[in-house]
DNA sequence: CAATATTCCGGAAACGATTCCAGACTGGCC
DNA sequence: GGCCAGTCTGGAATCGTTTCCGGAATATTG
């Protein structure tokens, strides 16, 4: 005779417990430590489980382990397919760990970050944070509370991981330069970001080596509808290539121009970042600096890993290559 | 004297209780049931977790109250531009309800859902199953386990949101028709997904009535590279325009036939589904049926918080509108 | 066979919050 | 002043799991 079980009870370790006919204490061993119990009360425990369907309650462990096993992703716009890609490894990476990822959305409002961080602290292990809106000091007092790891930005005393946006620009500008090119316009991103003002040092110090002027646009959101709004500035300036903060805003601008009859790359060269997978696709190909954003979700995964393992005294930083990906958005200097 | 506490230590509500010079229980109603206690007390014990910067323990209350405030959101890539705007919507409508929310990306492996579901069951209060991949008896298995809303996607005992796809196919095959189209060809998506079926569902339906031929290319990938590579089947087709299962196919397509030389819309016409934030920006503009990803995620967010609520007997089903968009894909016959 | 070392197991405490219950106040009313 | 109703509060139980500790059973050695 079969015994009848509601589905809808939950299972806990005294059921499992009761079945097997052994103590709770040895149901957790047996589960966690197989190696601390005899084969025979091993095996009891685990069909018993089996049979059962049971599943810890990480909660309830977490309260006396102090490990949750989650770890929260913050950032600032899921739209942006460059997030995406990002969360998709870190996710993969965090599986392979055992790890269940808590996704928070902030909708670019850097109001929203600390209360959203503060409200999940207890709830997981460590943070991701992406691009990270708030305030330096906002986020430094958050140093010691909880493990975190900042991609696409550095705070001190925080691990980070970020994309080579120097050599990313350097490699761009040399390109542009190649071409003729003697006047190059920024649309810049957020003023909040960090990667916004990263890439734009490095695109100062790219063209005053090689002498060139830089026009810089202003900052608009890093959306598609940011670049369209910002095209006619370009299109005013005397710039000849345009290199926009990140590719929504490069492909806004090519809306724009096409709209206005505007030839790409003839009359202006557009040069994005990330390399997402619009790019590749829209006619012109965009040329774009290429992230390896891949690279940047499970980089970020194993520092936080390392930091929640150990103390480090000196916070990691990794810094992963950008390569620039020629498409037909950029030409020769026509005159 | 200001006191110093080590800001590494997590603060409970023991340590409010000693501030605040009143017992845990005081506290616990002070800060869930504010019209329980004196407004002094409760001022007492407000400014003191103020202080402290008391959170409380998420994990410990589930283990009383049976609700952690998390819901599950499982998907199957999330680098499929369709999903991260829903999932988007879905954030942001359960952040309103004061839930969080888990990420899980199976990869498109069926194989992953359901150990990924049994895994997160403790840890959350329902799920979303978006587009999932498993089998209807796999999944009918978790029935009366833990809330489940499936999104796009039917199966009997849940809830579901669902699009309109029929309609939506109906708007595509009767604009192609007034385009003097009379041979479709349809690529199809994973076997494993409902949305397939029930969009070919809709196709054989749509064409069968305006008496036209439909030609289906097979299954292929749910991604560019799956367009890409049934592209040449389709020109091989006698047909004169293709319907895609999402997109991202679509966009596949345009790829191939662009460097093959074929024309679009001249020598064929393309339909994609769903609308993502691509298909606007490609040229030509893919004609597109668009689904409201945004009201998908709302509109499971609230089923599913009702079906939390109270055992519905008959699960809702929620079925959105689909709008044909029409750009520069899809043109009149020539022959 | 005795003494010791080793393995294995059960009982109980602990984690941090919530909730029930009963007792201590307060105020109002006769 | 005494009694009752009502408001607030503290103590204790509770959730499901892990872990410490001591005892029982087994194996090892002289």
């Amino acid at each position: 005779m079969c015994v009848e079980r509601s589905v809808a009870m939950t299972v806990t370790i005294k059921d499992v417990a009761r079945l097997a006919g052994v103590s709770q204490s040895s149901v957790c061993r047996a589960l966690a430590n197989p190696d601390q119990v005899r084969p025979e009360t091993r095996e009891r425990v685990e069909t018993a489980a089996r049979d059962l369907g049971y599943y810890p309650n990480r909660a309830a462990r977490s309260l006396i382990t102090g490990r949750t096993g989650n770890i929260g992703v913050v950032l600032p716009d899921l739209a942006n397919p460059f997030f995406p890609s990002v969360v998709k490894a870190i996710q993969t990476q965090a599986r392979r760990a055992d790890y269940a990822v808590f996704l928070s959305d902030t909708d670019e409002d850097p109001a929203l970050e600390v209360p959203l961080i503060r409200a999940l602290t207890k709830q997981v292990d460590g943070f991701l944070l992406c691009s990270p809106r708030a305030s330096d000091d906002e986020l430094k007092a958050f140093a010691g509370q909880a493990p975190i790891v900042v991609l696409n930005r550095r705070i001190t005393p925080f691990p980070s991981v970020t994309a080579d946006s120097a050599d990313g620009m350097r490699q761009a500008v040399a390109h542009l330069h190649a071409l003729g090119h003697r006047r190059i316009a920024y649309v810049a991103g957020p003023r909040t970001s960090w990667s916004n003002r990263d890439r734009l040092r490095g695109l100062r110090s790219a063209t005053a080596a090689h002498d060139m002027d830089l026009i810089e646009a202003g900052n608009t959101a890093p959306t598609v509808e940011g670049g369209t709004a910002v095209a006619d500035l370009v299109v005013a300036s005397p710039a000849t290539a345009v290199i926009a903060y990140n590719d929504l805003i490069a492909l806004g601008l090519f809306n724009r121009f096409a709209a206005r009859g505007i030839a790409v790359p003839e009359r202006i060269s557009v040069i994005g970042f990330d390399d997402i997978l619009l790019a590749g696709l829209v006619h012109p190909g965009l040329t774009t600096v290429a992230i390896a954003k891949e690279q940047i979700g499970r980089a970020a995964v194993e520092l936080l890993l390392e930091s929640m393992a150990a103390e480090q005294e000196r916070p990691a930083r990794r810094v992963l290559p950008t390569q620039l990906i020629v498409r037909g958005s950029t030409g020769p200097l026509h005159d």
